[in-house]
DNA sequence: ACCGGAATATACGGTTGCGTATATCCAGCG
DNA sequence: CGCTGGATATACGCAACCGTATATTCCGGT
C-alpha cells in the first residue's frame, strides 16, 4: 500500500500557518495544496470537508496552548512572578502560537463555536494567573483585577499600533509589568 | 438630472458594518448592494473598484475615531480620570465604534497601509492618556507604562473570553481602572 | 518483475464574486 | 409631452474556489 506523503498533520500545519497570516478566510484547501506543492488530490481522503480541517486545526490550537504550555511552565518551576511571565512568552511571544493566537480571537467574534474553545482556552490561561499572582497579592478581587490586566497586556500590546515617544516596546512593557506583578 | 438613490456615504456605512461583523473579506460589492436593496450598478459611479470602498471606509472610521472623539472629550471636560475613561468609552464602548475598531485591528496585521493609519490613530490615543495620566503620576516612564496598560485593557479585554468566577467583567474592570489609575 | 491498492493528479460542474458593457428608468427642463 | 443625462438594472466574461469523479502513480508484498 501507498504511504502518505502528505499526511493529515501537514495539512492542519499548513491551515494553521494560513489562519496566522489571513484568518479563516485565507484557508483555501487548493492554496494549501500548493504551498505544500501538491494538489487537493489527497486532502480528502483526510478531511470530509474544509470545514473539517478548520476542526482539526482548532483542535490541535487549543491542545498545544493549553496543555503544552502549562505542562512546560510546571515542569520548569521558578519564582511564581516568573513563571506568570514565562507563561505568558510561551503563549504569546512565540512566533508560532501567537499569531495563532489573535487569529482566533477575531475568528471567535463571529463564530459561537470557536468562541467556546477559546473559552476553555482563556479559563485555564487565567486559572494559572490566578494561582501565580495570589502567591503576593491577598485580595481575591485584586488578584482577578491584576489577572485581567495581565492578560490584557499580553495580549492587546501586539496589536496596539503607537509608538513611545522615544522608549522602547520592551522597556515600557517591562514597566508594565513591574506594576501589574507589584514590584 | 436623476438624484442619487443611493449616495457615496451609504455605501462606506455598509461596508463599515459588514467589516465590522465579518471581517474584511466581508465587505463584498454584491452583497452590500442586496443589503442596500439596490445592485451593484450604482456602485461603479461612486467607487473605480474594492478597493477604492475599503479606502472610503478607512478614511470614515481614521476621522470618526479620533477628531470627533477627541473633540467631545475636550468639549465635555471633567476630571482627568473621568476624561480618560471618558474616551476609553467613547471609543471602546460604542455600540459602532468598537467593533469597527477590532476589525481594523485585525486587519492591521496583515495589511502595511491599514498598519499605518492604525498607528496615526493609536498615538492619537495615546497621547490622549498620556495627558491625563500625566495629570496624578510624575515619572514619565510611569505613565508611559500605565497609558500602555490602560488602553491593552480598554482594547484587549473585549476579546478576552475569560469568566471571574461569579464576579461581573464590568466589575473586574472597575476594580481594574482603580488600579491602573492609581485610586 | 508484477500486482493491488492507497495516495495523488487531473478533469469537471457548480457557485460566488469582481469588473465592464449595455439597456432601462426617471427627474426636470424645454 | 418628449428629450436628456445621470442613476440604476441587467447581462456578460473571467477567475477563484469547493467538492466529486475518474485516471494515474508509486510503494510493498509476492
Amino acid at each position: 500500500m501507498g504511504a502518505a506523503r502528505t499526511p493529515r498533520d501537514r495539512w492542519v500545519e499548513e491551515g494553521l500557518r494560513a489562519l496566522a497570516d489571513g484568518g479563516p478566510d485565507a484557508v483555501r484547501v487548493e492554496a494549501l495544496a500548493k504551498r505544500l506543492g501538491v494538489t487537493k488530490g489527497g486532502f480528502y481522503g483526510y478531511f470530509a470537508d474544509r470545514d473539517a480541517l478548520l476542526e482539526a486545526m482548532l483542535d490541535a490550537w487549543e491542545r498545544e496552548s493549553t496543555d503544552e504550555v502549562i505542562d512546560r511552565v510546571e515542569r520548569e518551576g521558578g519564582d511564581p512572578r516568573t513563571r506568570a511571565q514565562r507563561a505568558g512568552m510561551l503563549t504569546f511571544s512565540g512566533e508560532r502560537l501567537l499569531p495563532i493566537d489573535l487569529a482566533v480571537r477575531d475568528w471567535a467574534r463571529r463564530d459561537e463555536a470557536v468562541a467556546a474553545r477559546l473559552r476553555r482556552v482563556d479559563n485555564r490561561r487565567m486559572a494559572l494567573l490566578r494561582e501565580m499572582i495570589g502567591t503576593f497579592c491577598a485580595d481575591p478581587d485584586e488578584v482577578e483585577a491584576r489577572s485581567l490586566i495581565a492578560f490584557c497586556v499580553a495580549i492587546g500590546h501586539h496589536s496596539l499600533a503607537a509608538d513611545h515617544e522615544g522608549r522602547s516596546r520592551a522597556e515600557v512593557l517591562a514597566r508594565a509589568a513591574d506594576l501589574v506583578l507589584d514590584r
